[in-house]
DNA sequence: TGATCTGAAAGTGGATACCAATCTATCAGC
DNA sequence: GCTGATAGATTGGTATCCACTTTCAGATCA
């Protein structure tokens, strides 16, 4: 925990992937700066790291928002990630370690247990896990974290286009791609891999629902000292948008 | 040209890509702000920026300075680098626009005819370009960004590890790739890039070879204005040092 | 002599105040 | 109702100040 300006990136990164921060949503230096009483420098920081991951756009003289992306840019999230892990399942056939795979097959139990218990919550963090174990398998720390940037980015989508998976489905594909993998049939692991992945897609939705924005004091989860600040939100309530459909 | 702090990170970054700043550098604030004329702040916005692309560690209290890769990072990022190409080998599938091979191909052509004259410099140039000509094929920015990043760190690596490439072996292989993926064979293809990958790596020599550090002033290619400056930095005007190797 | 302790200097991290440029929004006038 | 001017708010940046940490050199002591 050395930097202020670290510690308010990730308090407002976990904000972002919980969604108590919509895309969109502006982030102003002052308010924000009030929020975690920091000069505005430290804020500012903070909000350049963020830009940095790309889960915040900033706009010269305008400020910063949570990135909005577009469908087009949504597409290419999710296959940059199939990219990734089917570069990860290529390299697994020079690692000699089937051991290693009883980790992915517990969590496919553990998820399909889940979903035998009905929670479907549970069963989709276990979902996002799989691909998780799936990258440390590699044991390399710059792909884990590359990953795990994309993943974020990935998160940040679910905000903006409702999201409605057939878990069921996808824990089979994550089964089968165990067996793939177990029997080093890396080319169709990997075509399985590129169909899984969209099939998450399709699990989005373009959707006109509003995105309602919650004031940022309750989206950081800190106290309001000043009540006025909450009425400073003059702009609307309804940032709702239809996104262009792209050639998806 | 928006921000100046973003003009600043670009110029070090270029620096250090140039290998005019050598990994472990110190990149003091004071001196920056000096040499671009800027505010300590601008400055450390700058550093704050090429600190979350990898290229530069700051240590709370202590500083900044250019990032100085372990060897086991270093090999990391090449794998990290397969990783990322071999999965692109593997979307190529998907796309059957054939016809971009022969972009690679023209580069091909054009790294066999710069060593047929004896240009290694150039032909090296060439050799880069290939692997952002493949990774572009799939006109997904997201996926080209993150290839260019984790390349800008590869070309670090450069700086810290002495290297002399096999440019006919390179160029060999580059043709058998296109070879492959021309015929499809996509799993052949992914075995040569990891291979190919390991002979880049071979490439690299641990070397105890003195940096020769430039003043950051030389390094950054700016007139110093203030003859004052060059006394302030009071050390001494040989900021040489002997890198004490690592734990190669 | 050599090891350790101490204190000053330097550098980073952050706060505050201030200014310039720009965007926004309201309001007057046509 | 629309356009244009003006005033306010916000950002980008500077300068100055202070607190804390690291570092290094000199003093002290075994």
């Amino acid at each position: 925990m050395s930097g202020r300006s670290e510690q308010i990136a990730a308090t407002i990164c976990e904000a972002i992937l919980a969604h108590r921060l919509v895309p969109g949503a502006k982030l102003g230096e002052r308010e924000l700066a009030e929020i975690f009483e920091v000069s505005r420098i430290v804020v500012r920081q903070a909000l350049i790291r963020l830009s940095e991951d790309g889960l915040v756009t900033v706009e010269r003289n305008r400020g910063a928002f949570v990135a909005k992306p577009s469908l087009a840019e949504a597409v290419e999230v999710f296959e940059t990630l199939t990219i990734v892990e089917q570069g990860v399942i290529a390299q697994l056939g020079n690692r000699p370690r089937t051991s290693l795979l009883t980790e992915l097959r517990g969590n496919v139990e553990r998820q399909k247990a889940a979903l035998a218990n009905g929670n479907e919550q549970l069963a989709g963090e276990f979902g996002l896990e799989f691909h998780d174990l799936l990258v440390a398998l590699t044991r390399n720390r710059v792909a884990i974290e590359l990953h795990a940037q994309l993943k974020r980015r990935a998160r940040l989508l679910e905000a903006l286009y409702r999201c409605d998976f057939d878990h069921c489905q996808l824990c089979d594909e994550h089964e089968r791609l165990v067996a793939l993998i177990d029997r080093k049939q890396w080319t169709r692991a990997q075509q399985l891999m590129d169909e899984h992945y969209r099939l998450v897609a399709r699990g989005y939705r373009i959707d006109d629902e509003a995105l309602l924005m919650q004031p940022l004091h309750l989206a950081l989860g800190k106290p309001m000292k000043t009540p006025i600040a909450a009425v400073r939100k003059k702009g609307n309530g309804k940032h709702a948008q239809r996104i262009t459909g792209g050639e998806a």
